[in-house]
Formats: structure tokens, C-alpha cells, sequence
DNA sequence: ACACAGTATCTTGCATAACAAGATACATAC
DNA sequence: GTATGTATCTTGTTATGCAAGATACTGTGT
């Protein structure tokens, strides 16, 4: 998969899935995983990333399977900028693809 | 414009307009451009990286209007990879996509 | 002659984000 | 006590886009 077409989609890619449900990072991966590969090297510096831009909080929950988790939970602030990221996505993706269809067309 | 979103994805566009015609580098960023800002630090040592990777030839043509330009015209395996880079973008999108949607539908 | 705007190419240094690899630690099973 | 699965986090590397500026040719206005 090309590495740099993650850049910056990662992070709606987060926000959207904590906009269902609370996650811990392990479980995030988990879950991304199903459409994305994305690496625990990846989500650990994007979750504080966003916790410090103030989008999540953060509580910790005991396991029975291992260590204690730590769940993030988006903030309002954090559910506007999924809102908007997701926005920007679409148009984004709408500009490429008529780059890229219009190009095909004239082939 | 989310500048990380860009990553990769412009050089599918230049690989893209080429597919149609001939560009040289100022007429690229005026092509793409009219999708996706696209600057001029951006577009040469994108080209250059293209040619490197054998997937563009150059050609240099004078001009009227100004110094002469430099044309650059796909291979065969500029037009393999950008077909091949084309489908992973879909794909990608896809996967995004299905990921984004699979959430909104849960809220 | 001189300055300026438009056309055109290219380079340098910076910022960002993803990743591989590894460190740490808890729980359970063998 | 060793290995496996769960869970978090850090360090160093890599890739790409951008702002800013250097260079140079052409035509226009003064």
C-alpha cells in the first residue's frame, strides 16, 4: 500500500471511528486494520498528537487480558474537526478524481 | 487545502495529465491547478524524481514568449505506473471511504 | 537605455506524518 | 521460567510538498 497516500487520512480515518465509539489505541489499530494497514507506530504519536490539539481526552480502564487501557473519546471540539476533515476529504477526493477521469476521457 | 492529503497524489496527477499530452513544468501546475494548488518548488523535483524513474523523457522546445520550455512525455512504463497507481488510488479511496461512511451510518 | 511584468526552470531549507524496530509491562498457559 | 497475546510508547529514518529565492528570456512602457 503507498505509504503517502496515509498522509493526514489517518487522522480523519481516527476521528471518525472514535466519533462511533470510545477506543483504546490497540483497538483502533484493530479496527483500521480491516480497511488500512496502519502500524502501532503510527496511532500512538497520532493519538497524542491529538489529544494535545485538544480533539480527545483520555481515561484509563482496567483489563483482564493484559495491561490497563487507555480510551480516547472525542471532544466537541473533536467532532467538529471530523466534520470538517471529512468535508475537505470529499472535496479533495472530487478534485483528483476529475483530474483523473477527465484525462481518462480524452485518452 | 490539507497539504498532507497531497502526498502521493500528485505525482498520479502529473502522470495523469501526461497520459493526455506533452506538458512542460509551468503548463502542469497551470493543468493541475485548476483541480488541486499545486506550486512550482513542488512540480520540478516531482518531474525530475519522474524521469529519474524512467517514466518520463525530456524534450526541449523554444517558445515565443519566454526561455525555452522543457517538454516531458511518458514511456511505456510511465503509462504501466500510472494505470497501476491509479487502481491503488481507488482502491485506497474505497477502503477510506468505507471506513468513513461505515461510521456516519452509526452515529 | 532602463525598469517591470510575464513566462519558464531550478535549488535550498523547513515542516509534517508514517513506519520499522525496539523497549516496557501485565496476564495466562505450558 | 519461557513463550504468547495484550497493550503502550519512543527513537530514528524516509518521503513529499512548500515557501522563498535565484536565474534567465521576451515584450512593453517610459
Amino acid at each position: 500500500m503507498n505509504i503517502q497516500f496515509k498522509k493526514g487520512v489517518l487522522e480523519i480515518c481516527v476521528l471518525s471511528v472514535l466519533a462511533h465509539k470510545d477506543c483504546y489505541g490497540y483497538e483502533l489499530v484493530y479496527e483500521i486494520s480491516k480497511q488500512i494497514d496502519i502500524s502501532e507506530g503510527t496511532i500512538y504519536p497520532l493519538l497524542r498528537r491529538l489529544k494535545d490539539e485538544g480533539f480527545v481526552t483520555t481515561y484509563l480502564q482496567e483489563s483482564v487480558e493484559g495491561p490497563p487501557r487507555k480510551y480516547y473519546r472525542l471532544t466537541d471540539s473533536g467532532r467538529k474537526e471530523e466534520h470538517e476533515l471529512k468535508e475537505e476529504w470529499m472535496r479533495f477526493t472530487t478534485a483528483v478524481n476529475s483530474l483523473l477521469v477527465g484525462n481518462d476521457a480524452a485518452e
